[in-house]
DNA sequence: ACCTGAACACCGTTCAAGT
DNA sequence: ACCTGAACACCGTTCAAGT
């Protein structure tokens, strides 16, 4: 499992005069694409060599393993972020509002790659888009009048929320649509009297939708930190 | 990646007329104590067979794949979640102090594991002990008057907020005392004019313990639930 | 200098063959 | 009936040998 301390302000590979520096974006850019299509789990050197019409041993050339290699498909999910613009002649956003539409966004980042969700664990996107990401979103709530220590902690608490949501949600083996009737069967075969506090929150749940739980959860966030604020 | 609806009321195996079952306990429990020892990534049938003194094919005899023997060790997390108890002559908790010590004990149960939590993704825990921690938890929220709609979103917010936190504090990748030190080197590295919030940020994150860090995210969490209770 | 076939040391899982 | 050695079909990674 990579680490983020891993990732460095300068890609690796033997990067010669500027042809290899091709070569590894190639790969990145090839695997990235390969991840999304048969998950993870699937992704396989071999594979990429093949669909790079090269072999195992010349990736190794570029990349020094595949661990790596992960890192710089994950920070190509950051790179898809677009921060929230303001819109022309609405009214000036607070940085709550900030907030949670970044929230959002990063959600629909994240939402449209599932299979790219378990490498996110135990890796804070630290890549050079990992990293612009969070200084803009920082700048977003700071310059809307929230001191940096709480938007920092706030910040913190937020991407925690948005990948826990994500991974839980979108992540392949989460529940679909057909197995949500599975995960159904399974509760109604639980017995309502050891878990009767479960099963009248899960009737309930059910009455909402995923988006509008997200951002339920997010409020909360969002709330304690206007609170945070205050006091 | 197993999915939660994998999970089912009645353990799997062949389950004879009582022995079999005992089998099964066996190997999980084995089974969780490797995992502890050298991590969810080196975990291995074949080393699992060793210590238990026998074959990878008898293993599979009592469990049908990898992916469920570890739904099970997973589980065995939820069965050291001790629910944090109302101190004998203190004065009656709120349910936001209950949902803090519930956060706190659950905290300190996956930071006493860390070589488990990779294991916690895309795996919302519904074995037999997890759906029993869930139940004591909403009871306790209710029973100090917090509305069951609430409580349960609560406990799905702060779930993933816990899990989140854990997974990129602990979990074997995380920085440790030493990697710390790298990432220091790291952020030094980084042009300040490019990104002076998150190094601002950085340098203030540092005064706080990772302990307090956690609290105050956790804090945001439950200000929000109180202010959607009052509202 | 750059590339690669083939190997090395592993996996999870299965099955024919033993007791 | 219960167990298992040995195999099957893979991995990530390396290196001698080619161009």
């Amino acid at each position: 499992m990579p680490g983020w301390w891993a990732a460095r302000p300068a890609p690796p590979g033997r990067q010669g005069r500027g042809r290899p520096r091709r070569s590894f974006e190639r790969i990145i850019a090839a695997a990235a694409d390969l991840v999304d299509e048969i998950g993870a789990e699937g992704f396989t050197m071999r594979l990429l060599a093949e669909r790079l019409e090269t072999s195992t041993a010349t990736l190794y050339r570029h990349v020094s393993s595949k661990q790596e290699l992960m890192v710089y498909v994950v920070d190509r999910l950051f790179a898809e972020y677009s921060p929230p613009g303001r819109a022309e002649g609405e009214p000036p956003q607070s940085w709550h509002e900030a907030a949670e539409a970044a929230a959002v966004e990063f959600n629909r980042v994240l939402s449209r790659h599932p299979n790219m969700l378990p490498l996110l664990i135990s890796q804070v996107p630290v890549g050079p888009h990992g990293l612009q990401v969070r200084e803009q979103t920082l700048d977003a709530l700071v310059s809307r009048g929230l001191p940096l220590p709480i938007a920092a902690r706030a910040y913190t608490a937020i991407a925690h929320y948005v990948i826990g949501f994500a991974l839980q949600l979108y992540a392949p083996g989460a529940p679909g649509s057909e197995e949500a009737a599975a995960l159904g069967d399974y509760y109604r075969r639980l017995d309502p009297g050891a878990f009767p506090l479960t099963l009248a929150a899960a009737a309930d749940l059910t009455t909402v939708s995923i988006d509008d739980e997200f951002l339920e959860g997010l409020r909360f966030i969002l709330d304690g930190v206007g609170q945070a604020n205050r006091s």
